[in-house]
DNA sequence: ACCTGAACACCGTTCAAGT
DNA sequence: ACCTGAACACCGTTCAAGT
């Protein structure tokens, strides 16, 4: 609990309080972040923070706001489209991945889409290359974000509570896996994020690309 | 605030104060469990509570503990693989859903894989059918697992955080939709969860299924 | 074994008062 | 315009004391 500059006096200002802010929730997550103790860490007075933002809710709101700006664009890469597709998933999710609180602080406040005007411009152009027009390509681009933003929240709330209950492969030994050891095995290890995002987004991809209407009938 | 009973006294059990919780969770969510006006709520005093159920951590553990008992088994329907599992990863949003808090609670508590088990043992039946075997078959029903509560968390985000930032086609009209009139009305519109999510799981299954290792090249 | 009130250490927020 | 301390209404939790 150290202030912020040694100097001796300097007037505070709205920054001061975001920079501050944005420290403890990095470092604790948001829940840690107290105006009392923001107001310690700032050596002022917890009312001082009320002037410079409002409350508790304006100021995490401020945060979010100054983080999505922060964020920055979303390249492509590679040549076909379904590689440029899930290039795009894959930036994006590192992107969240980068600010481990912003997600669900972002989805609590209904900043999502503004969060996801990069990935989401990016997608469209991708989408459209790959021949997809007007609501289908549409459906596509939400289903691609749906997806990338639900499986980083399971994926960190899985971190967050490391041992899983039950643990370990007791449940699928009594017959409950086929018989089949292997897939007991594999269902009892932690899964690897970055091999089970790959996998399901290139899935879900060529299920999506690969989608004729006149084909499906379940 | 009334008591449960008419009846004029009756020994707190512990029962009781986790029926009371339980129902201050359904109507306001688990922020608004507060140990004091659940005492209130059941005319006692706040230190008895304590005494039944430890803290408000244990008792939120013993709710969601309750709850994922009672939440029953998962059958499959249909006559295709494909049909089947998509069923299964229905039936397991609707159990989501019949739960709103319950996600979230269940995973702030690393509960999950026990959670899931019933709609894990359903999907690893049909998985099996399918003709999928070992590290390939359990990765597969990870992916979908993944895909459901991911899908959840954010459609239950959406429809806490109702209007949307920006909001309106003004994003999307300044040539970001490339051009495509409808595809610019179909992101602005506030998307259909139940066809999304039929939609992105069918893809997903799809693009699953039909993997054939020989095939992928991207 | 069960229940109680008092007390402690925290919260967010408001308000009147200072410079 | 900016900062302050006191005060209010809440929290979760502990503890010694009652029956």
């Amino acid at each position: 609990m150290s202030n912020q500059s040694d100097s001796p006096k300097r007037a505070l200002t709205r920054d001061d309080v975001l920079d501050a802010a944005a420290a403890m929730v990095k470092k604790n997550g948001p829940r840690a972040l107290t105006m009392r103790k923001l107001a310690a860490e700032l050596g002022t007075a917890v009312t001082s923070i009320y002037w410079h933002v409002g409350n508790r809710e304006s100021l995490l709101e401020a945060l979010v706001e100054r983080t999505v700006t922060d964020l920055g664009e979303i390249r492509a890469q590679g040549r076909t489209p379904a590689t440029r597709i899930v290039s795009v998933t894959r930036a994006l999710r590192a992107q969240l991945r980068g600010h481990p609180h912003l997600v669900a602080m972002v989805h609590e406040r209904g900043l999502t889409e503004r969060m996801f005007q990069p990935a989401t411009q990016a997608l469209v152009h991708e989408v459209h290359a790959a021949g997809l027009r007007g609501g289908q390509a549409a459906d596509v681009v939400r289903s691609l974000l749906f997806q990338v933003v639900g499986f980083v929240l399971v994926e960190r709330n899985r971190e967050r509570a490391p041992v899983q209950y039950p643990g370990d492969e007791s449940l699928w030994d009594a017959g409950a896996a086929e018989h089949d050891p292997a897939l007991a095995k594999g269902l009892a290890a932690p899964p690897d994020p970055e091999r089970l995002f790959l996998l399901s987004v290139r899935a879900m991809v060529d299920g999506l690309l690969g989608e004729r209407p006149a084909e499906r009938a379940h």
